[in-house]
DNA sequence: ATACTTGCAAATGATTTGCCAGTGT
DNA sequence: ACACTGGCAAATCATTTGCAAGTAT
């Protein structure tokens, strides 16, 4: 999945690829981690940014998560998956593929749920901050 | 853990029993669910009923929690446990006990993670939604 | 008596909406 | 051209803070 075929999927639902759509197609792709709308907005319109974010969600390009405290989070989807938060030293990282899976099907072995961990996470001490 | 055992908690921990606190450990102990500060305070001083809830989870009898989307909510920490809410009926349930350890084994085994699922929810979809 | 608390008002932070001018197709 | 979008201002929702008056101990 490149970034052309993001506009390919805009324009297949029938948008347009404008440049304030792109300016946050570009933020969320150069960035390591999710990012605020406000970091997205940066100097610009922060109303145009969480309408697009809106409207790039609703296509299945954009994740909206909650990793903690403070505002709403924005990641590319095919950059998302499983998450996990310490709850000490703050630092949000992906499950890997391998333990999500366990995870998931003890969940749904016990709990009968079908969770993916893709908008909250997993909130709990990570081993650094255990050990430490 | 009874009402009158709250009560001397917070005296005993230097901190008075007033109308307005009184009031929010009422509406707790009455409701079923976790409850938003505005369901608390009903016609009352909303600000207060924030800071009790603050004073009270600071001295561990309330915990914060984030069920979905929308405001907050409050629950005694002697209700709470670890949560599961769907993401398509909206209902928020508390992960019985076997499960729970269970889960918190496979998170501790797979990702490090020492986690409660007592702020944020595991969030999927139930098993009455999915044969839905 | 003297802190601790309240209740009101106002401030703050995050997000949404109305509206009209601007622009991609 | 024409509908989709952007940008600004204002509204809304959740929560916090300042402060003078009230009250539990």
């Amino acid at each position: 999945m490149t970034a052309a075929a993001l506009l390919n999927t805009i324009r297949a639902n029938g948008l347009r690829v404008s440049t304030a759509r792109r300016c946050v197609l570009d933020s969320l792709l150069a960035a390591e981690q999710p990012l605020t709308a406000e970091e997205i907005a940066g100097s610009g319109d922060i109303a145009s940014v969480y309408r697009n974010l809106e409207t790039l969600e609703e296509i299945g390009i954009v994740r909206h998560v909650h990793l903690g405290h403070g505002p709403g989070r924005y990641v590319l989807k095919m950059r998302s998956g499983g998450w996990a938060t310490c709850d000490r030293c703050g630092r949000s990282t992906l499950l890997n593929p391998e333990a999500l899976q366990r995870i998931r099907a003890v969940v749904m072995d016990t709990a009968g749920f079908d969770a993916g961990f893709g908008h909250f996470p997993i909130v709990g001490t990570c081993t650094d901050c255990t050990q430490a």
